[in-house]
This record gives structure tokens, sequence and C-alpha cells, in this order.
RNA sequence: GAUCCCGUAGCUCAAUGGAUAGAGCAACUGCCUUCUAAGCAGUAGGUUACUGGUUCGACCCCAGUCGGGAUCACCA
């Protein structure tokens, strides 16, 4: 209901006050309902009349016309009215704010670097400034990265980046699976069929020549089970017993043993796929200033179910297995040590949730994890209350939808998945063409294109993926990701890009008296003028949503709106060319207002925004 | 079997219980002698899966039906 500072400060208070002061309503409290104005209208803002007259017992026209008086009585701090207008168009009150409103909120500059930037305070759970673990990405090492991570990355990345311009504290981290069957397959492959060769020699990245591995053991496997179906057994059994199983297995067994040559080879494999890992990351342009290693962390939260059994909130069965009985939580029960003692995935996590407040001493933490572990971390955050930590009620899953195909779902094990670095490779490689074919960037030199194609592509990329609301599926079409027309990051950039290249011709004394520019000149703003100071009000109340409901899109739709709004203006209004001096300046303040909230709001999305294009 | 999520234009996505459900892509029509046409303006496209209910008002809340997905392992 907040939909900026103007209506909780200057309007909605005054509202109340009003209500509260006019006896025929003695004793009834009032919840007004303020909206944008749709842009049909005249005005910015709008007041909901229906329920107001409903519990005033008056109709709306009434009621509209009782509050004339009000909103003509608003004034600025230095006496200038805030109301411009009041028109009341069926149960709706649409208002329209002074310029003198206008200007003196914009005076305050909107941007992150501005020191002023103080979004309003969030909802409870989001508390402000607080200290906040941030997981993503979180790979397995048996192979590349995939579409599925790159929607995890953005999301984690573009969070951080949130979060932290509000003024929190964020620890980025990751776990890396470094250990268990997964990583045994790649390396047994690799001992029997990989003849000593290395990524190097191969001239691959090492998480591509590691997953090679891993499809050759799959290749292997499939054929001992057909060997083994055809020599009569069933699927269920052919699969079990199949022997490339069973040496994968025995090595894993090795390596928990800390066998030598096993460990030295897993640490060898694994080596070469964090250094395929990182060169993706440095081209997304993502990091984390924490790395977790499930080889390092497999065995903890042995403790923390003796702790529990201590303060009874678990119980051991008569095998000797250790669960947790959550239905009085609407859950079910769940085990957290088999009967031969050993640990299951949920014990490690309640470890490893336990360790990350001993490092950090978190106040929030955030996991990146598809939705399909929903059950999962329900379940992970209800056993850390009961184990009695008050921060398991400030653990949150940033749940996401998987990304689909247009040919349906993406399937690993059939190959059947956009390979990270491919994609990459891909918007890049568009990007170029394009900027090959335009005449205005022929003269860039080939490093640099190659550069600049680079921040174009991903913004592509970046911008199809953030745009949408991380809850849902979605659909990755290839062909609609590589678009740079229309709802596209390309698109913003372009905006910022115009802006860029006219501002540059702006002499350095005229921008420095645009900074305080007037605008009276005895003339209204033209509507793309004002559309464009109403977007920039936008950008606080956007990036809090985004906050508070872990989701970007509504930063991506701020840029959007934004530029859009611009591309308008652009259109509508000469900057340069226009000879009223005073006009000139403001218009030239607006493209600077402009261009900062463009290449702000880009830079939360984690995408470039270069001067030009 | 139980639980959870989803179903909006041909396609991909929007829409704190509020106005005539909005954008982009694809299709069609205009606009580069003018600050970058990766742009702007316009046309067309909808029984918001279906049936009821609550409400002054429902894509949104409730119940049911149909369709899609996920989860419920002494797997990870």
């Amino acid at each position: 209901m907040e939909w900026n500072e103007v209506l909780v400060q200057r309007l909605d208070a005054p509202l109340r006050a009003w209500f509260a002061e006019q006896s025929l309503w003695e004793g009834i409290v009032i919840e007004p309902v303020w909206q944008e104005t749709r842009k049909e209208f005249e005005g910015e803002l709008t007041l909901v009349l229906f329920g107001l007259a409903k519990v005033a017992g008056v109709k709306p026209d009434l009621l509209s016309g009782m509050l004339g008086p009000l909103w003509s009585s608003l004034t600025l701090e230095n006496g200038e009215p805030l109301i411009r207008s009041a028109n009341q168009v069926g149960g709706f009150l649409n208002l329209g704010l002074s310029l003198a409103y206008w200007r003196q909120r914009w005076a305050k500059g909107y941007s992150l670097s501005n020191q002023s930037f103080d979004p309003v305070q969030g909802n409870a759970e989001c508390g402000i400034r607080s200290k906040i673990v941030l997981e993503y990405s979180s790979p397995n090492t048996n192979k590349p990265l995939h579409l599925g991570h790159v929607r995890n990355h953005l999301l984690g990345d573009s969070m951080y980046r949130i979060l932290s311009c509000l003024g929190h504290e964020i620890i980025r981290v990751q776990v890396i699976n470094d250990r268990g069957i997964h990583i045994c397959k790649s390396m047994l492959a690799w001992q029997k069929f990989g003849e000593g060769s290395d990524p190097m020699g191969s001239n691959m990245k090492g998480d591509h020549f590691v997953g090679e591995y891993y499809v050759l053991y799959e290749k292997a496997y499939q054929a001992q089970v057909k060997e083994r179906i055809a020599s009569g057994l069933t699927r269920e059994e052919a699969e079990s017993s199949a022997p490339i199983l069973q040496e994968a297995r025995t090595m894993l067994q090795q390596w928990e043993q800390g066998d030598e040559t096993v460990v030295n080879l897993w640490k060898k494999m694994n080596a070469w796929v964090y250094e395929g890992f990182e060169a993706t990351y440095e081209r997304l342009g993502i990091g984390f200033d924490r790395n977790y290693y499930e080889s390092q962390t497999y065995l903890l939260g042995k403790n923390l179910v003796e702790q529990g059994l201590a303060q009874g909130v678990f119980r051991r069965d008569d095998q000797g297995a250790v669960w947790a009985d959550l239905q009085d939580i609407g859950l079910d029960s769940k085990i957290l040590l088999r009967s031969d003692g050993t640990s299951v995935y949920i014990t490690q996590d309640l470890g490893t949730a336990e360790q990350r407040q001993k490092d950090w001493g978190f106040d929030r933490m955030i996991y990146t994890v598809a939705d399909e572990q929903n059950y999962h971390f329900k379940v992970l955050f209800a056993i850390l209350g009961k184990l009695g930590f008050d921060w398991a009620s400030r653990c949150h899953h940033l749940s996401y939808g998987m990304v689909d195909l247009p040919s349906g779902t993406m399937k690993s094990r059939e190959g059947k998945v956009v390979d990270a670095d491919d994609l990459i490779n891909e918007v890049q490689a568009l990007a170029e063409a394009k900027m090959v074919e335009s005449e205005k960037l022929q003269a860039i030199a080939a490093e640099e294109r190659r550069e600049l194609a680079l921040q174009i592509g991903l913004a592509a990329l970046k911008f199809y993926i953030l745009k949408v609301d991380p809850a849902k599926r979605m659909t990755f079409n290839p062909e609609d990701s590589l678009d740079m027309h229309g709802h596209t990051g390309p698109f913003v950039q372009y905006a910022h890009a115009r802006i860029a290249s006219m501002l540059a011709r702006v002499p350095v004394q005229e921008k420095a008296l645009a900074e305080s520019w007037t605008l009276d000149q005895g003339r209204s703003w033209l509507p793309a003028e004002l559309d464009l100071i109403r977007q920039f009000s936008q950008f606080e109340p956007s990036v809090n949503l985004a906050a508070e409901q872990y989701n970007p899109a509504h930063v991506a739709d701020f840029a959007y709106g934004l530029a859009t709004a611009f591309n308008r203006f652009y259109h509508d209004c000469p900057v340069l060319q226009e000879s009223q001096v005073e006009t000139r300046k403001f218009r030239i303040a607006l493209c600077n207002q402009t261009r900062l909230l463009l290449h702000d709001s880009l830079d939360l999305l984690g995408i470039k925004a270069p001067n030009r294009m």
C-alpha cells in the first residue's frame, strides 16, 4: 500500500486526520487505498473511493466533493500547493501533484550513489541493515554448468546487488558438491578411457573435459545394463548390479577411507572443474565471498542430532534410526540418521547452517535453490526451529521454477541441456554480428567490439531471465532470448547509450548550469517530460519491492518503463537542438537523471550500461 | 494415495481485491536531410482452463472439476 513516500507523509496521514476530525464519522477508522493513476487519466495518484464511501455511508460523489477543501489546503513546506488537480471518475479520485512538488522531490536526486537514497523500510522480516548469508549456484563437480544454473546465478547475483544497495551486508556463498558418487563416475571413466589426457592437451575447459567422462561413464553403464537385460535380468537388477556402477561405489568407499590414489585423482579432476567454473563465473560477472565444500561439511550435523535427542525433540526408533517428528506442524516425520548411524542429506544441511551461523553470525540466510526442494527447505527450517535456533525463522528459501525448453523439460541425462558457456558465446556472437552489420560501430577496434558485444549479449540473456517472476517456471526460447528489440536488456542499454552520446556533446559549462535548472518559464511540463519525472519516483519503491519479494523482476520492470518513457521523450522533445535556454537546461537535467537511473537499475540486474552501441 | 505450485492474446511474460486485463515477439500500416531507427506512432489479436460462491467490485480470495509440473525415500 505504500506507493511511495508522498502517500505516507503527505496525503495518507492528512486524509486520516481529516476523517477523524469529522464529527459525522466519529470512531470510524479508514484504510485508504492509493494507487498510481492510470495513464489515460489526468493525475498521478489515485484514491479509491469505494471502500471509504462504504465505511462512511455516503456516495463516492459526495465524499469526493467533501474532500475538495482538504486537497487545496495541503501545501509544501514553502507554502506552495501540493495538489495541482483533483478529478473524480466514478469511484476513483485522481490527484495531480503540483510541479512544485515534483521539483522539490527531484531536488533530492534519484540515484544509488546519491547520499539521500534512503529506502522505505521493508517488512519486519527484512529488517534494515542486517547481515545476510546468501547462497546460490552450488554446482556438482561432475559436469559443466547449464541454463538451470544460469537462472540460479542471475537471481542470486541480482539479489546480492539489490540487498547490498539497501545497506545490508551480504556474504555470498556457494556449496560445491565436490564429493559423492557422481564425481566418482567421472573419475572412473577417466581412469578407464582417459589415457592420461588432460584439459590443456584436449584444448577443452576443465569442467567440459570432466563432463565428457561423465557422459562416457553413462554410455558404458547403459551398455552394460542392456547387455545384462539381454542375458535375462530384470531392468532393476541389471541397473543395480552393473559392474561399472559397483566400481564407482567401491571408488567412493576408497575416497571415504582416504585412499591416496583416489583422493589425488579426485583433487586433480576437481581442480580442472573449478578452473572451468571460474571462467564461466567470470564471463557472467558473478562471484562469491566464500566457498563451502561438501567434502568438508558432509559429516557435520551429527552433533546437532545428539543435541536434539538430548532436548527430546528427536526420537530414536527400534532399529536405531533417529527421526524428527514434524506432524505437529503438518509435515511428515523426517529421518536424520540411518540405523547404521550414517547421516542423510538433511543432516548435513542442518550442520552447515549451524556452521554458517558460527562463521558469520548472520541475521538472515537466503538459499537460492530450485523449487523441487520446497519441501526440503520447509523441513530444514522447521527442524532448525525445533532445535531452538532463533535465526531459523529468518532463513528464507529463494525458490525458483525450472527452466523449460520449447521442446519440453531439460534432461541432463539425455543431453537435452543448454550449456552455459555455449549460451554466453552465442549471445556474444550475435551481438557482435549485429554491430558489424551496423554502420555506427564499424570503426571500433576488434577487441573493444568483442567486449561490447559480450556486454550487450549478456544484457539480452540476463534481462530475459530476470524479467520473469522467479517463482514461476519459465520457457527458455533461444531465439527470443537473443532478441534485442522491445522488452529486452539491449533496449534499455540503448536508451542509456543514446543519452550518453548526447550528453557527451554538451559543453562542460552548460552541464554545470543544467544542475541548477529551474523550470518555471511560465509553461507546464509536456506529457513526455512529466512521464519521465513520474518514472524517477518509482525507482525506490521498485527496489524495495524487489528486496521484499526476493524478485528482481520489479527492477527489470522499472528499467524498462524508464527506458520506454525516455524513448518517447527523445522522440518528442529536442534537447541539444532546443533554442530556449531554460528548457534546454531542464531537458539536459532530465537526460542526466534518466541516465543515472538506467545505469543503476541495470547494475542491480548485473547488466553493464555501455556509452555507445 | 497425500501435499504444494502453475493454467492470462498464436508465442513469451505483466497486472498490493479496483477503472476499458497490459507489454514484447510474430502479423499488418506509417515515420530516418532532423540529438543513435537496437527507436517512435498506429491496426489487429482475450468468455483470464471450466463451474459455482464471497464482495459495492474477483485474473487475484473460497469450494469443486479438468489439464500440466513438483514433492512426500534409512536417495542426493
